[in-house]
DNA sequence: TCAAAAGTGTTCCAGTTACACCCATGA
DNA sequence: TCATGGGTGTAACTGGAACACTTTTGA
């Protein structure tokens, strides 16, 4: 009788409760021309008109929060086979000027040079920015920005999570570049090397980097074998265990 | 023109979509008898009803998602001054039976001691479980106890937030039985004495352990001063930074 | 032959692991 | 005096940090 009660009284609660709009908000990271770079849009919407905003959307009924996250980033740029994570959940009551909108903010990796090749930037007024000319942004952005970046600092360490922002064919000094463009600091070239060569997971591909005016490095790709056997959760399931 | 269409529509867009209705659910851990504990209710709506459910509320229009767990924190425990970091959202599309709810999660640290003493628990029905005797829970909250669990354990190794779960006084031994506890696995003494002393941030209050069967052992308390040299942000604010 | 970046090993220090005995107390 | 857990140091190992010169290519 009284549980009863106790959940007519839940269900209406549910039923009659303020509820909010969700959405999911995506921190898309790139690495190209030696710099991490986020895709961001210009936004329409005052008082942030023309500051740059992360690509997100309200989060459909039929949808979880990880299909949510999928579904944008192939909206906006036609990738799919993308690597998502939750970062967290931003739900200040002021984030947003229409009204009460908790956001759940996600980081994705993609490769630029597979994304340029759809052609899908201008398409979609989506626009590359290094990280650090973004200094200002739209709602709460630069702060769903800075916690994950964050996280991808961390993540990079633990995880060779880097395998998602290269081409096929890397050489080393791009790959540390990677590194130091995400870590915001200086590696020591050799230790770099040693740490990487002594994971086993890339192997050489024979081939040379072309048409530069110095010595050429040699080109490299994930060793798929072994990245199997170390990190398979990386290969089967986009999203960090 | 074309702008201020796209705002309409995107203010139509919040105002009639799909909302959901937003809970926080809090994993509360407490340290006990030389186990770790979290407290949690009988869940009276079915089909989960008799099975533990963690502590949770739906977040109210005038409150961020913070302030909500804090404000759960407070009505089913009577405790202020409460550690607290988001774990993240969950938001599966049946994760509720009543609709879809999307829940923020958030884990808790607090003194058993202390919340004992506010005979709290009969007063709220809420029991102290182990982790251990936790196998099935209600709703997806066994999901989001090992992701609060996971996050616990790599905290407990990179920030002294043992100090949130021990009471005032305590000794070494309890301490590493904390350890113990939260990592589930046994740690060597003299090395995990040998690290605990060089951080620095115990000291020995001068008294033993009482009405113990054997040699008694020194209690210590944390070392403000210290403390907040190196982690005042455990001090000042709740969230880890 | 020069400029520019690629490539390569060794030494040192610090932090982690492994390990065994004596001590203080109450019964 | 015995049982129980508290308290202590050292040696080997491992991972990270510092560091400078030779090589390969295109211009």
């Amino acid at each position: 009788m009284e549980k009863a009660e106790n959940i007519n009284l839940h269900m209406r609660e549910i039923e009659d409760h303020f509820k909010a709009a969700i959405s999911v908000d995506c921190v898309i990271f790139g690495y190209d021309e030696s710099e991490l770079k986020v895709l961001t849009l210009d936004c329409n919407m005052d008082p942030y008109l023309g500051l740059p905003s992360l690509l997100g959307d309200l989060v459909k009924n039929d949808e979880n929060l990880d299909e949510a996250a999928t579904r944008i980033l192939y909206q906006r740029t036609g990738i799919t086979d993308v690597f998502l994570e939750q970062v967290k959940a931003f739900g200040e009551l002021d984030r947003h000027p229409m009204g009460r909108v908790v956001t759940i903010a996600y980081y994705a990796l993609i490769k630029v040079d597979e994304y340029g090749q759809n052609g899908m930037e201008s398409k979609h007024n989506a626009k590359w920015r290094t990280i650090g000319s973004l200094k200002e942004m739209a709602f709460d952005h630069k702060k769903i920005l800075n916690a994950s970046l964050h996280l991808l600092r961390k993540r990079l360490i633990e995880y060779p999570l880097w395998m998602k922002l290269l081409p096929e064919h890397f050489s080393l000094p791009e790959l540390q570049n990677l590194f130091e463009a995400v870590l915001a600091k200086p590696l020591d070239k050799r230790n770099f090397r040693k740490k990487i060569s002594k994971l086993g997971i890339i192997k050489e591909v024979g081939k040379k980097q072309e048409d530069v005016p110095h010595r050429p490095a040699k080109l490299y790709a994930v060793n798929e074998k072994k990245l199997r056997e170390d990190y398979s959760f990386l290969l089967k399931n986009p999203f960090v265990s």
